[in-house]
DNA sequence: CGGCATCCCTGGGAGC
DNA sequence: TGCTCCCAGGGATGCC
């Protein structure tokens, strides 16, 4: 499911409702996800602070008092819900936490993680070791931090053969972008997603990296993209569905020419693009 | 090292 | 209505 806007949406609900509140109850389910969850994790987590909430890439980092991360990945299906009362689980919610705003205080909310096809993870692990957290210490810079730059891309593309949109993809790169907004980006920057990705420099690189951060930033304004499982934690649907310039959008007109828009494979996953205005 | 196929898992939609 | 097949916002892994 989510890319960087749909996890960024996730964020700041989480943190409104679990900056400075407790963990009053814990319900883990199951603790078969992508890998086998933390041992104990309910009892773990039981009585703990939330201090700040972070996003790194498609990861919440959810900063607990004793200076543990609580660390959060939604896989392709992966999603919160946030209940103000005792919610009804399904079979796909596998961890409930009570947040209260005293560890022994009344609940003030009820924090589902739902994932019906498990390919989401929780760590939880010592602060200290986030820079060297294996799935952490390779992801590229944030796309909407200091970091990212026409120059940026620039460096690290150089010396791929592969399509742009396959190293747009790589979040050793950039970290956030994911097979919708590689698509969107790439179309708003008129570069064809079949271009090799060394010959993306000057005025090209600048486009691209113009067009990432345009394209994320207005996609967080929206709540995310959803297609099939996102939703916004509150229950809302992300909007920017409906401004998917060519995700999707096989045979329909080019906003900006008409021409029909394009679905190829690249590395088994779709790509859409005009291929007049992208060619 | 880069690039590619394969695998993990369930559910929804298309097609018959 | 029911069956089969294919597809899906993820990434790790292992092979060339």
């Amino acid at each position: 499911m989510p890319e960087l806007p749909e996890v960024e949406t996730v964020r700041r609900a989480l943190a409104s409702v679990l900056e400075n509140h407790y963990v009053a109850a814990a319900f883990v389910g199951r603790n078969d996800l992508r890998w086998t969850l933390p041992e104990n994790l309910a009892a773990r987590l039981l009585g703990r602070g939330f201090t700040s909430i972070d996003r790194r890439g498609k990861y919440v980092l959810m900063h607990l008092d004793q200076k543990e991360i609580l660390l959060l990945h939604l896989g392709m299906s992966g999603s919160i819900r946030i209940h103000d009362t005792p919610p009804t689980l399904d079979k796909h919610d596998h961890i409930m936490l009570t947040i209260a705003a005293s560890p022994t205080a009344a609940a003030t909310h009820y924090v589902v993680l739902n994932d019906p096809r498990r390919f989401g993870w929780i760590d939880l692990f010592p602060a200290a070791h986030q820079d060297t957290h294996q799935l952490l210490r390779n992801l590229g810079p944030e796309p909407l931090g200091n970091a990212f730059s026409a120059a940026h891309l620039q460096a690290v593309f150089k010396g791929r053969s592969g399509p742009v949109k396959n190293a747009l993809l790589n979040q050793q790169l950039v970290a956030g972008i994911g097979n919708i907004y590689a698509s969107e980006a790439l179309f708003y920057a008129r570069i064809s997603p079949r271009r090799k990705a060394a010959t993306i420099k000057g005025q090209r690189a600048e486009r691209l990296a113009a067009a990432v951060v345009k394209t994320l930033h207005a996609a967080i304004e929206d709540g995310g993209t959803s297609l099939r499982d996102h939703i916004q934690p509150g229950g809302e649907i992300g909007y920017f569905v409906q401004r998917l310039a060519v995700y999707g959008r096989d045979g329909q007109p080019c906003q900006a020419c008409t021409t029909p828009i394009k679905m190829i494979v690249q590395s088994g996953r779709s790509s859409f693009y005009c291929p007049r205005c992208q060619g």
